[in-house]
DNA sequence: TATAAATAGGACAATTTTATCCTATTTAAT
DNA sequence: ATTAAATAGGATAAAATTGTCCTATTTATA
């Protein structure tokens, strides 16, 4: 569905809205260690998001990684994917073909649509602070 | 969503139906022309099909590969999805965790499991025979 | 029986994705 | 000022996916 890197994006800033709600900022690694990922690889995702400003990211000693509570309220996990995996998961062909296209679709067109349609609106309406919901007591988890 | 192999598994498989419906084999060259896939990919996609029990290929001068009637209106997506992709499609965690689980789910677990439910009741529920429907008569297409 | 057409399959190559390593830069704190 | 902790980013490596090439085998037909 989506591609690791995505999956990583998705996870790392879900745990890094939860601490922002906290008040703190997080490290790389921290970040790495509780969403079970490889650091150097997420790092390389996060600097694809703070460059998209879904992140925002401080350098130097007690820097890290933070996102405002505007942010954390305003921002989809559609903005996630589509900064890493593009808009392919939105406008692609379930069989492939170059272009989705309704006026010469393939024959799982109108079936794939619909899935996908519902697919984008999960994901646009879902907020990061959404993800955040449950996570503190462990209702949910973003690892293992 | 799906493999580049799998893509052209149902593209292939569809094809095929197509032209068994009309009591024609076909050989893997005209395939991968009219699904327009490169040839050698799609031959190794073919045998795993057909190792599948999902397409029956015919070796020797005018062999080829062919799907019985009844196959043809039994076999659905979701078998060549399967055999190409395995099951992550419809059990794999949508933000890639290593197993999904309701007992401890992620963030995004009650709402992906609906989408991921209603592309599993697609793929299960469209047979090749409902992918032939309106190719004949370009309704559908297969490339471009 | 010889030939040609077709799939099977092994080996390899190219590309993309995923992952690692190292250095530069920034910045707080000593 | 120095140091240590942190992100940025370039270079590289490993792994997976996608794609190609060549030979073996099978089989209908001349
Ligand atoms: S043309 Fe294939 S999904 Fe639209
Ligand atoms: S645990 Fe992530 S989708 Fe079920």
């Amino acid at each position: 569905m989506f591609s690791k890197a995505c999956e990583y994006g998705i996870r790392a800033s879900t745990y890094i809205a939860l601490k922002s709600l906290e008040g703190t900022r997080v490290s790389l690694k921290e970040i790495a260690e509780k969403i079970d990922s490889p650091v150097a690889f997420t790092a390389k995702v996060l600097q694809q998001l703070s460059k998209n400003h879904i992140v925002d990211s401080v350098k130097g000693a007690s820097g890290g990684f933070q996102i405002t509570k505007a942010n954390i309220n305003q921002i989809k996990l559609a903005q996630i994917v589509f900064a890493i995996d593009g808009n392919n998961v939105y406008e692609g062909c379930g069989l492939g073909l170059k272009k989705c296209n309704a006026n010469e679709p393939c024959p799982v067109h109108d079936k794939f649509v619909q899935i996908r349609s519902d697919l984008k609106n999960m994901l646009e309406n879902t907020s990061l602070y959404d993800m955040t919901i449950g996570l503190e007591e462990g209702l949910t988890s973003l690892r293992r």
